[in-house]
DNA sequence: ATGATAGCAATATTCCAATATTTATCCACA
DNA sequence: TGTGGATAAATATTGGAATATTGCTATCAT
């Protein structure tokens, strides 16, 4: 029996895979904690949720277990890796290791357009809210990402793609984590400050002040959940 | 649809996936060269080579994408990633970066316990032959692994599982390198030497000589290629 | 000759049904 | 009550057919 796929002969070629369209949504559902740690991801439910067949979605779910989002286990299936404080601890201590690296190198080779887009990156950072919604935090995709090009165009004048790719693999990681404590101490934490000052001691050149602060921003978020003493749900550990 | 329950064998759960399988194997097949680099990873090859269905080796195509092992592109299909001096150089740097912190954190941490797994390591590495065959460079498994073994003992006291998973990516990276590297200056390169003066460094606590020693090490892998004048055959980078 | 384009072959992707494995349930029995 | 073990249900994995896309080749108009 001949089955109907989607027979879309729309003029344009054909753009990404559903694989890949599913992978990013799966992704993005992920990091933003809409799929909560340690939840199971069952063929059929996301067939459903994603609106595809079983195969891309196993693609995309491979992919993702292969950059430590996502565990699995042979014959048991695939599930959103765990949170844990021994995992928020070593996340925190490896993101400073190398983005030190990163951030030395960044500021070694900066120049004035490296400057400028720093300037600009911040400035736009600077004019989008924290939160989506102003009474208690909400998640803001349009401030998530503009925070990702500040920093972004911090460390990435560090001349290697490595590093610059395994710097937005750590990132994404530790998205969920800051996510949870965003909730908890929005809205005291003044971001746009420590960004400020980071941003400062970077175009001044100031290494050594400029590691400290950066390593003060990425340690904030485990103090906050620390000092909360919210429990995180522990499950299973990708790494 | 009435459901098949009689399963014929059993007695033994069910192990790896066939996914898992034919990923480990074209995983060391890309590793040690046997596919080179830049070459066509087609759905029917594959399932002939590896005596697998469609599926599976999807899954372990989109698995070796994820760690760059494997390029691809939507609608394009896979091909092995690529090779080129200017990645090669990145590789390096990188690997001196990253592995330089595993290693004072290593040392750092160092305890006698540490001591012993090196000298074991190094002991039983230096019972193997480098090269399987004597006249010339063969690929040899053995002291491959063994080889792996003798630098993760060193850099495996750092106390970051995330690090020690990303050196022993960047360690399978460059292997495609170091095959290459080895079949041109063997056999003059006396590794066996190297490792003992970095195990030597390493057991004594003399971190900047360590260290040193590392960045040579990974280093000469650069130099021998770059020395030989051997165009590496470019294709389309993974990063 | 050059460039455009339709038709065709090759390949990549996707859906789905068949199969294998795990997990839950029930029952006999100590 | 609890334990082992069979059986059924649920779920995961896999193979292959069906479909979509790309790439090639022949043909034609300029």
């Amino acid at each position: 029996m001949p089955v109907k796929q989607k027979s879309s002969n729309d003029s344009r070629a054909g753009g990404p895979t559903i694989a890949t369209a599913v992978y990013d949504q799966i992704r993005r559902d992920i990091i933003t904690g809409v799929l909560a740690p340690g939840h199971k991801l069952g063929s059929t439910g996301l067939r459903e949720r994603y609106n595809a067949g079983i195969s891309p979605v196993r693609e995309a779910l491979n992919r993702l277990a292969a950059e430590n989002l996502v565990c699995f286990e042979d014959q048991k299936g695939f599930h959103v890796a765990g949170v844990g404080s021994e995992d928020l601890a070593d996340l925190i201590k490896t993101r400073c290791w190398i983005e030190e690296i990163a951030l030395r190198e960044s500021i070694a080779n900066g120049d004035d357009a490296w400057e400028d887009a720093i300037v600009l990156a911040f400035h736009r950072l600077s004019k989008v809210p924290r939160s989506a919604s102003s009474d208690s935090y909400e998640f803001n995709p349009d401030w998530e990402k503009l925070h990702h090009a500040f920093h972004g165009a911090i460390l990435g004048n560090c001349g290697s793609p490595r590093m610059i790719a395994y710097c937005d693999l750590l990132a994404d990681q530790a998205n969920r984590y800051r996510q949870l404590a965003a909730s908890i101490s929005y809205p005291n934490r003044s971001e746009g400050d420590e960004h400020q000052e980071l941003m400062n001691a970077a175009i001044e050149r100031d290494v050594e002040k400029a590691v400290a602060l950066h390593h003060a921003h990425l340690g904030k978020t485990n103090n906050i959940i620390m000092k909360s003493g919210l429990s995180l749900p522990e499950g299973q550990i990708a790494l």
